[in-house]
DNA sequence: GTCGTTTTAGACTTGCCGTTCTAGAATTTT
DNA sequence: AAAATTCTAGAACGGCAAGTCTAAAACGAC
């Protein structure tokens, strides 16, 4: 009776591939039993319906994702900025790899429209990700390596609504170095400037 | 026979309103018929389809932000810098009224997703203010109002990229006063920065 | 004023998808 | 080994929305 925890595992990140890809709406019952490899009565009967399967996925990318986080800033190698192009260029690869945004700035900000749930799971993520941010900018302020011309808080703007747009960019096509671009960009944006002008 | 032109536009603007509130596939043809007047009939002879209906506010929508665009760099007394300001202004003031992210950056690209037509528009309306954009940078660096760390490639990439992020921090709640703050934050750090620090 | 055309309003059709149900197969228990 | 429980696969149900059709109403021409 009941599925296994490490069939719930696989199966919750097979369905979290699909919804990634497909978005939630596009995603069908039968396309998640055909990728889970579970039946529907298996399904129904482990997660409630599509959107309770909906919402572990995202427990689990969310889960996931704190992970890389704190592994990219506890290296006491590297500086603030540098920790936070390494995140970025995490997030990146996902994007890249499947043409679409991240899976809560992206897809489930759609399905929060109208979900109390999953709206309140997203602003609590993304809560998480902005503190997250602030603290490192304001590390960044005290070793001198922020523009003079921004605070913590203005680099935290700029970094937090960029995240979207890294998205909806590879959604249009563009490949990981274009993106990877866009994020080195904002970080010399974002840091102390040089006296002399780069060249193109 | 058929309708007046000046019918077509005003049921064009509401069936805009209603597709940029609601969402494309939110947005029933019943909520068309109720919000434009027409009935079904009239619709469909008109614009053929749902799709058609928004394919038709899509060039409406971009006809009227060619114009904004236009208005604000061909005042000869603002600079790129405060022009580009006064753009994502007017972009902002849309989002936070509506709560949603803009027409064609935040909206069509979910459409663009399954439909070839769409998606060249939104592609063709990206690659113009991206083009608009990067004149401007490029016309700031002359001037000497770019941040030494950046090419006007790298501000145009910034700027671009931060367009989807207005949208979806609106659809989250933010006010416009927070959304100001993130373009006036970007304006900054892509400005040429002052020798001494900004305090908070 | 009558007849032909156009417009209206909404019922109807079709198709899709989430969810539930069911009958048979597999498995476990004793 | 037999009986009870659980699992499987897919059929059936219900609802919703786009697009089509139709019968009545409005309009216009002569």
């Amino acid at each position: 009776m009941g599925l296994a925890p490490q069939e719930i595992d696989t199966a919750l990140e097979s369905a979290t591939e699909l919804f990634w890809r497909l978005g939630y709406a596009e995603t069908s019952v039968q396309d998640l039993v055909e990728a889970t490899g579970l039946n529907r009565y298996a399904l129904y009967n482990a997660f409630g319906d599509k959107r309770g399967l909906f919402i572990a996925t995202l427990d689990a990318y969310h889960a996931r994702g704190f992970d890389v986080f704190n592994d990219a800033f506890n290296d006491p190698d590297t500086s603030p900025l540098e920790a936070t192009r390494k995140v970025y260029r995490w997030m990146i690869e996902g994007v890249a790899e499947r043409q679409t945004g991240c899976l809560i700035c992206n897809l489930a900000l759609d399905v929060a429209h109208d979900d109390p749930v999953v709206s309140e799971k997203v602003d609590q993520y993304f809560a998480e990700i902005e503190a997250a941010k602030l603290e490192t900018m304001r590390l960044a302020e005290q070793r001198g390596e922020l523009n003079p011309a921004l605070t913590p808080e203005d680099a935290t703007r700029i970094l937090m609504a960029l995240m979207p747009g890294i998205g909806d960019h590879g959604r249009r096509g563009a490949g990981e170095a274009e993106l990877n671009a866009v994020i080195d960009a904002a970080i010399a944006a974002i840091g102390r400037p040089p006296s002399e002008p780069k060249t193109s």
